[in-house]
RNA sequence: GGGCCCAUAGCUCAAUUGGUUAGAGCCCCCGGCUCAUAACCGGGUUGUUCCUGGUUCGAGUCCAGGUGGGCCUACCA
């Protein structure tokens, strides 16, 4: 008997916008648990919004709005963006409905009658302008907020406070016991040595806002958002509150085979310390497992407002299609490795993979070799005599289903992609060697119909091993194939073991392809509307490629060194840049009308101070371009070798703005 | 300062946990085929497995040290 599996993403915090990092862990938990269907296992699959909070209360007053009302708009683009990638979540929990404030105070009160809750002074730095606490190595030099750039004040607070410390030894006992619980293991190492280090008492209360849950029987003080946040859990299946009954709580998270908690490497510690540790306290079981994936970069850069790369995934949906981002992220990176996500290759893989490994298999054969010659008709074979050859196909792919089963329960996505493609390229090569045109020639009917219909089972196969990353594309695979819409269904392991489920003469349908290829032309446009810079095409690459060769061996004209402006310029102000190891921030007068910023990367060589007033060479006519947010206008002359750096001067005090050649 | 992880082909990654000749995909070149979406198939090129030393009959794999990169954590100013 099959047993319930659960599993969740994080609730994202609704003052953001969804992007593609989101669209990552929700598009993993929503194959995990499509796997976990296929076989059988009633599956449920948690995803939703933590909408609590000072940040939220704040930005809700400058749009004017109460806060319920700004949660409530910003939530719809989560809801449309899962929904428009096939993410079929069976519960989408928002912290403010009532049901997941009053398991949060539920699970307050157990804490609180284990004697884990006490009441004391909180102490630490306080920021007025925010409104909050700052630890100390949050703060800039000279206890500065580094928000508001001012400086804080030592304040007490009254808190209540979570008996962490306690929980010390049994987390420890409760790694050992279950080695697997997180994922991947240099994590859990990191999470392990943390703990060693000894626990310290948790506040998890705030007084300082409003917006949040109450704490049970003293309103004053509001729910740690941590522990609001992580409750949503449990409170999503209906959870532990007093009065009521929560059969879902009873199933999938009581008498769960797996709970699995999806999560970013950035949130591991809430997840993999204070969470089992609260329901330690109250009693209550402890996830399974808590899997810690990557980022991802976009097109080599860290995704950031200011670098103007903040991705969502709408627009990619659109030129795609869900299924195909999908199949990207899967494959593209290793599950709890860090990746990269990139146009180019989302393109080069669905063209190289998709369209003509997969897609082209299929049209091949459905829409050609069995239309022209079969009738379109799945042909009847005696499945006890077939060709060796057929046979080798059938055994891989019995063991591409076995491998990539298993490669699915470990959440290697990837690895299981690898080993499906693996089959799709074994199949390709079948139809070379079997030549079913040929047989089609020779009118060896008996012989064509055991290819085809070889192939058109490895497709059914195929149907399904790939359903849970591309349902939506396996549906129309199916389709074509003249197969119902695949139907999990509890208790029914779908997933392909018996060779021969096509039933014969059935109708295929050979409609349009089903990863029709990008050419370069369309490649490029898509590039543009996404505002990628399109790659250049092979003409251009070609004679950027020469150029650059000619670079190589040969002098520049006196005409192309005339194109760099070098000038003198003069440091008015210079600055170390907040956040940042090697920048200063300078304002040069280069005899201009206006002074100009640069930005230079410097900080570890020379100190601020000591560059006001001094002439350094700039290159004045750099094409501008923003670093740590700001525009640096120019690049300063330096040289450098191991011993360090040092700034091009002049060696005597020439007016600012002097060309130099 | 303490700790964890990583380093393999131009790129992305494998290598049955110490086993013989280190493999795939992408890219590039050549050839074949022609059913198919300029698709498919075959062949070819590319390695100081980061470095130095050690253990062993045998090391990509284990040990020590080093270099480089990433991360966790403590602290200084």
């Amino acid at each position: 008997m099959a047993r319930p599996f659960y599993v969740t993403t994080p609730i994202y915090y609704v003052n953001d916008r969804p992007h593609i990092g989101h669209a990552y862990s929700t598009v993993a938990a929503d194959v995990v648990s499509r796997y976990q269907r296929l076989r059988g296992k009633p599956a449920y699959f948690l995803t939703g919004l933590d909408e609590h909070g000072l940040k939220i209360e704040r930005r809700a007053k400058e749009e004017g709005l109460a806060p319920r009302e700004f949660v409530d708009r910003m939530a719809a683009p989560f809801r449309l963006a899962w929904e428009e990638l096939g993410c079929a979540h069976d519960g989408f929990i928002r912290t403010t409905s009532s049901q997941h404030r009053e398991n949060v105070q539920a699970l307050w009160k157990l804490m609180a009658a284990r004697g884990d809750i006490y009441l004391d002074d909180y102490e630490d730095w306080y920021c007025v302008g925010c409104e909050s606490f700052k630890t100390e190595k949050e703060l800039l030099d000279g206890n500065l907020c580094p928000i508001h750039q001012k400086p804080v004040e030592r304040i007490k607070e009254r808190s209540y406070f979570f008996r962490l410390s306690k929980y010390t030894q049994p987390l420890l006992d409760y790694y050992e016991a279950h080695p697997g619980f997180v994922r991947p293991d240099a994590r859990f190492n990191e999470v392990k040595s943390f703990v060693k280090e000894g626990l310290r008492d948790l506040s998890i209360s705030r007084t300082s806002f409003r917006w949040g849950v109450p704490v049970p029987d003293d309103p004053e003080h509001v729910v740690y958002v941590w522990l609001d946040a992580l409750m949503n859990y449990v409170s999503a299946l209906g959870g532990p509150a007093e009065d009521g009954e929560a059969p879902l709580y009873d199933e999938f998270w009581k008498s769960s085979e797996a709970i699995i908690h999806i999560v970013g490497k950035d949130i591991l510690r809430f997840h993999t310390i204070y969470w089992p540790a609260f329901l330690m306290s109250a009693g209550i079981r402890l996830p399974t497992q808590i899997w810690a994936h990557g980022w991802l970069t976009v097109n080599g850069e860290k995704m950031s407002k200011s670098l103007g790369n903040f991705l969502p995934p709408g627009p990619l949906v659109e030129a795609v299609g869900a299924d195909v981002l999908r199949y990207y992220f899967m494959r593209e990176v290793g599950f709890g490795q860090d990746g990269d996500f990139s146009h180019r290759n989302l393109l080069n893989r669905y063209n190289g993979e998709l369209a003509n490994g997969l897609g082209n298999l299929m049209n091949r054969i459905v829409a050609s070799i069995l239309k022209k010659n079969l009738d379109g008709r799945v042909p009847k074979v005696d499945l006890e005599q077939l060709d060796p050859t057929d046979r080798q196909l059938i055994d891989r792919a019995k063991d591409a289903s076995a491998e990539a089963a298993r490669h699915l329960e470990a959440l290697a996505f990837h690895r299981a992609l690898d080993t499906i493609w693996e089959l799709v390229s074994a199949a390709n090569k079948y139809v070379d060697s079997t030549e079913p045109w040929r047989l089609a020639k020779q009118d060896d009917k008996t012989r064509l119909a055991q290819v085809c219909y070889t192939v058109l089972e490895t497709l059914r196969w195929l149907s399904i091993m790939l359903f849970p990353v591309m349902p939506e594309k396996c549906n129309e695979l199916r389709a074509q194939l003249g197969m119902p819409p695949l139907l999990p269904t509890e208790q029914v392991d779908l997933w392909p073991s018996a060779w021969g489920g096509l039933r014969p003469g059935t109708q295929t349908q050979s409609a349009t392809p089903l990863f029709p290829r990008f050419d370069e032309a369309q490649e490029r446009s898509m590039l543009e509307r996404l505002g990628v810079e399109a790659p250049k095409s092979e003409q251009e690459k070609a004679a950027a490629m020469t150029e650059t060769e000619k670079l190589k061996d040969e002098f520049i004209e006196f005409d192309d060194f005339m194109k760099v402006d070098l000038r003198v310029a003069l440091v008015k102000e210079a600055e170390k840049v907040q956040k940042s190891k090697k920048l200063i921030r300078l304002v040069v007068d280069a005899g201009e009308a206006e002074p100009r910023q640069i930005v230079a990367g410097i900080a570890e060589h020379y100190s601020p101070q000591d560059l006001i007033g001094r002439r350094v060479v700039i290159v004045a006519n750099l094409k501008p371009r923003k670093l740590m947010g700001l525009e640096s206008q120019g690049m300063v002359l330096a040289a450098s070798d191991e011993s360090g750096l040092c700034m091009l001067g002049v060696d005597k005090d020439v007016e600012p703005g002097s060309r130099a050649k």
